[in-house]
DNA sequence: CGATTGATTGACAAGGTTCAAAGTGAGTGG
DNA sequence: CCACTCACTTTGAACCTTGTCAATCAATCG
């Protein structure tokens, strides 16, 4: 894959940062929302929130991705954003950036295959929900997160920074916390990851993607 | 919502038409793909299959509705195209298509419009396998296509024709067909639906609608 | 008619949830 | 430095939703 966010970084269009705690919430939806945010630092998260309070984290977003290409188009969105770590996050003013993107066609280009990435990516998600159990789920979760995060530089020997609580780990795999955590414990005592003081290391990558069902 | 097929028919560059059968795979995921397929006749699916065997239907594809946006701007899809009833399917020619969007920006706009709203159906898919229980799921996709039939014209009285086997709603919901046949029996049981002989009728949509968790 | 496909039902198993309690670890203030 | 708190993790037991297996029933079709 090409370098994943050279051409965002590129863009001469950045605005004032700015920082959200763990556990804010960066936006809102339904809300209008004036410019196309990007996460410059930390973790953020996608979210669906259903009436009762039940959540599905749709997709976590790491350091230098676009939240989703749907805000260059649309002024709002039908999701949430919440921060997991501290996250530091800045937008692109909707109105240039266009205009950037009528002048470069190659950038267009760019921005459809990311949109058609992240339309996969969620056909992945619902396949994965509807049609795979706990141990599958949690196992592809951690191997795609590894695989964004090696495309960055941040795995090293087969371990990672993992700054998610159990509680996002089930709201990702519609599972509940206290089921993540069996789940954890079976992949651990089976000695195919190591976990602990947010660092995951895939310590038996082959097992892991058995498990996956990832050829 | 504007009339939601008006931009496709009005374009004159439909090529032959193609017929399937029922359980007929239209397209295979990877395939090269030349044109733009649209259902033009009969009920199609979007269906992403595991390696064992189990399958995910992510959407189902109404008459008049284009497959996927993806296949405007991708040279082959990630997931399988199959045929509910007898299909008639017909494809535009990807070429001809992006000459005819590079001239018509305003075909453009509408064909983003249609690829954010295949975002968000997904999205919402994702969360209804991840977080909501049969019944719920059940209700949300008998209403979702009252809607979208609605729109066709094709309800009347509460109701419409439904080609789809349990197996079909099974794979759309992420049950099995056995529970699929329990859940529909107690919708049933309390006079919420009418179901038989492919005929779906909303006999109480506002009780529906409580169990979808619709406001 | 036999064959095939789908719907329905029952008995049982399993995967996952719920509730509740206890354990752990990192701050924080006294 | 200790006690306290807070957020999170871990564990157990009971329970419930959904899945599995298997048999029967119904409808359609050549």
């Amino acid at each position: 894959m090409a370098p994943w966010t050279s051409w965002l970084e590129r863009l001469p269009l950045r605005r004032s940062y700015q920082v959200a705690r763990p556990r804010q919430t960066i936006y809102r939806a339904g809300e209008a929302l004036d410019g196309v945010p990007i996460i410059c630092d930390g973790w953020a998260a996608r979210v669906s929130r259903l009436s009762d309070g039940r959540r599905q984290i749709l997709s976590f977003v790491l350091p230098g991705d676009l939240v989703s290409t749907n805000a260059v188009f649309a002024g709002s969105l039908n999701f949430f954003v919440e921060a997991i770590t501290t996250v530091r996050h800045s937008s692109y003013d909707r109105a240039d950036l266009n205009e950037r993107l009528g002048a470069e066609p190659s950038l267009i280009k760019i921005l459809v295959g990311a949109c058609l990435a992240e339309k996969d990516e969620i056909d992945q998600l619902a396949t994965n929900l509807g049609r795979r159990r706990a141990e599958e789920r949690i196992a592809r979760l951690f191997l795609h997160l590894k695989e964004r995060l090696d495309a960055r530089g941040l795995v090293r020997d087969q371990s990672f920074a993992l700054p998610l609580r159990q509680q996002h780990i089930a709201d990702a795999t519609g599972l509940t916390p206290v089921h993540v955590n069996r789940v954890l414990g079976a992949l651990r005592t089976e000695g195919l990851i190591e976990l602990s003081s947010g660092i995951l290391k895939i310590a038996n990558p082959a097992g892991l993607q058995r498990i996956a069902d990832l050829r």
